[in-house]
DNA sequence: ACTACATCAATACTATTTCTTGATGTAGTT
DNA sequence: AACTACATCAAGAAATAGTATTGATGTAGT
């Protein structure tokens, strides 16, 4: 399964926006210019705990995730960033100061990525983007948010059904050990709750 | 093969030091101070052309390439720095100019890094450091310079033997692609050459 | 005691990376 | 024209790494 990830194309990132607010021809040159392409490749880290955030990333093919690891070396994902998904860490870019978390690849993956100064300056240049971008991080917010209401409330097997229920494609592409991490329970017991689950309906 | 990357142990580094020259508590004070643990996956950027090195790299554990790639898409490889060897642009770090090599990771790993401000602080609190680095860069271009003889005198086979002669732990640890790349041939003909070399004592 | 999970270890599978080999080609000697 | 020292391409084999499954056993909270 070889694909081409060298030609990043800009043509997901002008429909995204398209579809939250449309552009005009000169902002759509706005974003092409101030947003670069960058392929990362499996394992390897967009962002390391203890540096400072620098992108705002738009993934155009492939997945990210973000995590933390604690003191016993455990990893727990925040979140994963397929096709048409955005992961940062908004605090860090904002905020200009060491992140807590780690993003990186799961698979190659072609981001577009926008610096802090050319984000500032797309601001100003067209400042409706200031309406995007604050919608954009609206989403994350409810996103993060229903994230934290399952987790604080739901058992393992109720997080994993509405797992599968909200991220379809996510749940037969990426591995079970990391669809286990950002669930909260070990590989084993996502692999028992699975086999439940063919076994009932 | 599972190992802890994760405990950067500043030890090999004063070892390294104290080997070249003495060092006081005050001196290994500071040289924990000032240089960083970084782990770099496998895979990983640690430099890209066009980029600025912003860092002199040791060694801890694992094992570092730097390389360029030509118009024809070949890489060819400056140097392997594995553990206790340094790894950096030079020219770029001192220069703070564009860099046109690309340093990556052959495998998952560990380095004590110092970025130039810290390395011109540390010269400023222990003048020793001075010795130090100078040492540290005249080896560097010895090891260079009998490279560029090796390379510009001898065959492959020659060239190869005298690698694993001078790499005998890097030439069973490396896959054959980067040692071929190493040498300047194709992997297949380097496959020929120890299938000859096999045959021959 | 029962539920909802964890931990450890072994085994089986799958995918990816690396190595080898054969066939063929080429530029520069002899 | 033949020979040497390499390259290129393609296919398959071998090695390694990553992932999934299962059984046995453990534990904290109801």
């Amino acid at each position: 399964m070889k694909e081409d990830l060298t030609q990043a194309s800009i043509e997901p990132l002008l429909d995204y926006f398209n579809k939250l607010i449309l552009l005009n021809k000169e902002e759509k040159q706005l974003v092409t210019e101030r947003f670069q392409p960058r392929l990362y490749r499996r394992r390897q880290y967009v962002l390391q705990e203890g540096d400072i955030c620098k992108h705002f990333n738009f993934v155009v093919r492939g997945c990210l995730r973000s995590y933390i690891t604690d003191e016993k070396g455990n990893t727990h994902i925040l979140q994963f960033a397929a096709e048409n998904w955005w992961i940062t860490d908004i605090g860090s870019f904002y905020k200009t100061k060491a992140s807590k978390l780690n993003i990186d690849a799961l698979e190659d993956t072609m981001v577009l990525q926008i610096s802090y100064d050319n984000l500032t300056g797309l601001y100003d240049q067209a400042p409706k983007f200031n309406q995007i971008f604050r919608v954009l991080i609206e989403n994350s917010h409810v996103a993060l948010q229903n994230r934290l209401l399952q987790n604080i409330s739901s058992s393992a097997e109720e997080r994993y059904l509405s797992f599968i229920q909200a991220h379809p494609h996510l749940s037969n592409r990426l591995p079970q050990t990391q669809i286990a991490a950002f669930l909260g329970i070990t590989p084993e017991f996502l692999s028992r709750v699975r086999n439940n689950q063919t076994k009932k309906p």
